[in-house]
DNA sequence: CTTTGTGCAAATTCTTTGCACCAAA
DNA sequence: TTTGGTGCAAAGAATTTGCACAAAG
């Protein structure tokens, strides 16, 4: 999987077994997974993974901006690898999140000249189109 | 505190003397503070106070929309007695939360018409003022 | 060798639960 | 009384830490 590594290389992570199957696994998987889904979801396939190692390897990627960090469960915390601008909408019900593209860099309504910005979350709650009719 | 009392009473919340003290403690402490928070400060004057309840209460404010619920930090969640739209800042350096006013209702700069939005919640982090000179 | 990554187990921290007691209507 | 609120102790869940071992250069 020559892609991610360099993709990894790029954020300045040396790649390994693990930090390559995360990554991978982050790619394919859309769902924001929480640190626990990314464990179970790999273990099969890397046997000797430990959730040390997820925990680590997720916050390093986090940190080098290869992924992003999503709090907005108070629960867990997800990631997610679409690090381009963009919302995330949480269904109270269903509890999926799904992405949601932001019109422009609109994002930066805040009058906050005093303050320099180097992330900005964007978080919806609510109903989604297949609850919100049966809520 | 009668003020406190038709507060809590227009939303639909019984008063007690620990739902206002803590009430009035967020509305006077305008820190977004963590239930330990909230708890240890209270402590002195309402002795036998329980985190139980600070936990319960703070869950009843957000839930009957008297404070809001503020997860900007990955660790703890915090409370705000503000409940007009705005935004919040941390900063990564002094973990001080700033508020931050929204130019406009602007916030509703998605395409998302599938979803019923409920809440939003708009977190900036980076550096403040004082920090990002000696970052 | 030397540095860095991994994984186990234990520890920590935050939050929830179950249940008994207390208070107000 | 009866209902709802409070508080304690225990349980639960998510995350971090310390340390030994393994891997890569």
């Amino acid at each position: 999987m020559k892609v991610t590594d360099q993709y990894l290389l790029e954020h300045h992570i040396k790649p390994s077994v693990q930090r390559v199957a995360i990554m991978d696994y982050l790619k394919a998987n859309r769902t924001h997974p929480t640190v626990d889904e990314v464990y179970n979801a790999l273990l099969p396939s890397v046997p000797t993974l430990s959730k040390t190692t997820v925990y680590n390897t997720l916050k390093l990627f986090a940190e080098q901006g290869a992924a992003l960090c999503i709090s907005i469960e108070e629960k867990n915390v997800r990631f997610d690898a679409d690090i381009e601008d963009h919302a995330h909408f949480i269904c109270l019900k269903c509890n999926k999140i799904y992405d949601i593209p932001m019109k422009s860099k609109a994002i930066q309504i805040v009058t906050a000249d005093d303050f320099s910005i180097t992330q900005t979350h964007l978080y919806y709650k609510g109903y989604c189109q297949e609850c919100k009719d049966k809520k």
